[in-house]
DNA sequence: GCGGAGTACTCCGCTTTGTGTAGTAGCGTG
DNA sequence: CACGCTACTACACAAAGCGGAGTACTCCGC
């Protein structure tokens, strides 16, 4: 199985879990994403979830320069993208539980 | 949070775990979905994955007529569908378990 | 100082997969 | 007969992750 289909519409809340900690540029976001587990995203996936959670107004974003390397877009949570993240974890929670539900070997019952 | 990008990738695994139990046919499955609590499937959804795991050589198929309606379409796993579920199910928990790791609030550790 | 590696981001086109809508068809009921 | 439930098919559509190419900056080694 592809696990990146996985991905689906879980991206979205990984990425605004990640930036809960802490402000993060895409780059950033990427490794952090990477080191928790998920190893295979695609960069450019990550880069368009920040846009599209950016336009959709989740996020705020800056630009900061940098000393080692090119400039970074910096995004943080602001309140819209907070509550997303508290409805979203909450939706993932119990999505993930009628799943494992539904995966439990009925013979063992 | 439209909860329908969260299937993509786990209506595969949700259709092979309901066929574990017992053969079923579109209609049948749709409904055993959602008494299972996957309220928000669309027929369409289920009738499609079927024929693509029975064309990816997961599932058995038969056509039965029946006394009350039009006839029927079962579908029954076989070996490799029983392998596709146990390796999915394992994906998924793995895939699981690394989301909900992400999502534990930090400042309370 | 030039090429390559690491950092950082953008754009474009592709693919998968779930969805909505429409259509076909059989059956039972008011 | 119209309607509703059952049961399935086909088609066009959209969302979202991915791969690849391209840009650009910094630093390091030859």
């Amino acid at each position: 199985m592809d696990s990146s289909q996985l991905l689906k519409g879980v991206l979205d809340l990984a990425v605004l879990a990640v930036l809960r900690e802490a402000d993060g540029y895409g780059y950033d976001v990427l490794r952090r994403l990477r080191a928790a587990g998920l190893e295979d995203v695609a960069d450019a996936s990550v880069y368009g979830t920040l846009r599209r959670l950016f336009q959709a107004g989740a996020l705020t974003s800056y630009v900061q320069p940098s000393e080692e390397g090119p400039h970074r877009k910096y995004y943080g949570l602001n309140k819209t993208g907070r509550e997303l993240l508290a409805r979203s974890t909450e939706t993932w929670n119990h999505f993930a539980g009628t799943m494992s539900l539904l995966l439990v070997d009925k013979e063992a019952a």
